[in-house]
RNA sequence: UCCACCGUAGCUCAGUGGUAGAGCAAUCGGCUGUUAACCGAUGGGUCGUAGGUUCGAAUCCUACCGGUGGAGCCA
């Protein structure tokens, strides 16, 4: 498939192995000798090395080659002949250029760069080829998850950004002007698919949310997307099941279409492939007990922290789901344990190699006078969420729903350190631009 | 908000009380299979900012500014 256009790409330059073609390119990099140079192209569907032979392409049309600067744009004319030393199986002998426009002083050079200069210049950072790999796989994660969820029968709906209130109360949320009102950016589009799964069954949203924390860590994000199924008739132990066949969709997506890229980020793609449905559970109580075991100071009853669950994940090689916390410690929304008034039918997904926490979901509180109480003794105003209460007066009905963060899902898949890589232009604490 | 570490050439860093350095990038030259190519030459500095100690500060002290990693919060 080239898309509608005729005009070759990297990526489907195979298709032409023997043929002339031209393409439109940047030159990322160049060596070259006296009477031989190499280009390293990329067009933003791959990568490709390109060859001018001074004795092919004459004397005067080698000396301009070999001047071409770093990021220049161009037309590149060559045949495509396939070559076991080239990376991706083929290389361009190049009969001809044409410079579009000549960048001067590219400031990405090719050696290593601090942090802060690369997020500085992240517009152009994208350009390189392991940045490059990283944004290929997150799109293969974004389009196996619609994959996944339309063949399961869910129907994508897509909740508000701007809200009246919070959805949970905890943390805290961007402030803006709605006209003369008070609003705030979401920070979960949760509360609203639970509406959308009373009417239409199986949903999930996608989309970015706001948290206005002063969080530092390389799982941080202060604007991230996030995935929101939403099931009715659905209880906690079948949504822990959709979790895992999910989680290991996606695995297997990016196995199957993205092997380039995995082998550019260096990817021990060993791991990805024990990524397979069912995956372990531990409750809240055995996580505490085990940690205990382990030397960590913990009481039941505390949360846990980044330490503690890269504690139980190295335990085992696939992703952990911790089930059963405490009620204390949780959302209001989420439904007591049948059998035990003081945990609830939750679960957090642990992702292995210390990557944290990527999806949190429960079954909601189904019952209305039990919901209405959780209102009281978080002390949240009724009146905002009456339309939340409605849905527990009109036909209720059992239902789970989870939420998965997308860029620390990407950051394990793709084996990146830090979430801040993983999202086109991230926003950090002290970080707007670009 | 708290804790630790770091600010020296366009970039990555060395220099820790006595003349401001290297590699890469840039410019010039060489090289027919390079992979962050390599070899030779040239240009390139308000040592984060302000104050202090000292005969003398990039170096020691204080404050501030900026960054990195982590904690809490969570996806």
């Amino acid at each position: 498939m080239e898309g509608l256009f005729l005009k070759t790409t990297i990526k489907q330059i195979g298709s032409h192995e023997n043929e002339e073609v031209t393409i439109g390119a940047w030159l990322a990099n160049k060596r070259s000798s006296g009477k031989i140079a190499f280009l390293q192209l990329r067009d933003g569907t791959g990568f490709i090395q390109g060859v001018v032979v001074k004795s092919d392409v004459g004397e005067e049309a080698f000396q301009q080659i070999k001047e071409i600067s770093q990021e220049s744009s161009l037309y590149v004319t060559g045949v495509v002949k396939a070559d076991d030393r080239a990376p991706s199986g083929y290389e361009l002998g190049v009969t001809g250029v044409e410079v579009i426009h000549e960048a001067v002083d590219y400031p990405i050079t090719p050696k290593e760069h601090g942090t802060e200069f690369l997020m500085d210049h992240r517009h152009l950072w994208l350009r390189s080829k392991k940045q490059h790999a990283v944004m290929v796989i997150r799109n293969e994660i974004i389009r196996a998850t619609y994959e996944f969820f339309n063949q399961e029968g869910f129907v994508k709906i897509d909740p508000p950004i701007l809200t009246g209130s919070s959805a949970e109360g905890t943390t805290n949320l961007f402030h803006t002007k709605y006209f003369d009102e008070d609003a705030y950016l979401s920070q979960s589009g949760q509360l609203y698919m639970e509406a959308a799964a009373m009417a239409f069954n199986k949903v999930f949203s996608f989309g970015p949310t706001f948290r206005a924390e002063k969080s530092k860590t390389r799982r941080h994000l202060i604007e991230f997307w996030m995935i929101e199924p939403e099931m009715a008739f659905m209880d906690h132990e079948e949504s822990l099941e959709l979790q895992e066949q999910y989680v290991s969709f996606i695995a297997e997506a990016v196995l199957a279409n993205c092997a380039q890229e995995l082998e550019a980020l260096e990817r021990d793609t060993g791991a990805l492939e024990k990524i397979q449905a069912p995956f372990p559970r531990i409750s809240y109580d055995d996580a505490v007990a085990f940690l205990q075991k382990e030397g960590h100071e913990i009481e039941w009853g505390e949360d846990f922290g980044a330490p503690h669950e890269t504690a139980i994940a190295e335990a085992y090689e696939k992703p952990v789901f911790i089930t059963n916390y405490p009620k204390d410690i949780k959302a209001f929304y989420m439904k007591p344990h049948p059998d035990r008034d003081d945990v609830v039918l939750c679960a957090d997904l642990i992702a292995p190699e210390g990557y944290g926490e990527i999806i949190g979901g429960s079954q909601r509180i189904d019952d209305e006078a039990l919901l209405q109480q959780r209102y009281d003794e978080h002390n949240l105003s009724a009146d905002a969420y009456q339309w939340y209460m409605d849905l527990r007066k009109y036909g209720s009905v059992p239902h789970s729903g989870f939420g998965l963060g997308l860029e620390r899902t990407v950051a394990w898949i793709a084996g990146i350190e830090h979430v801040r890589e993983t999202i086109p232009f991230p926003r950090l604490l002290n970080r707007l631009y670009p």
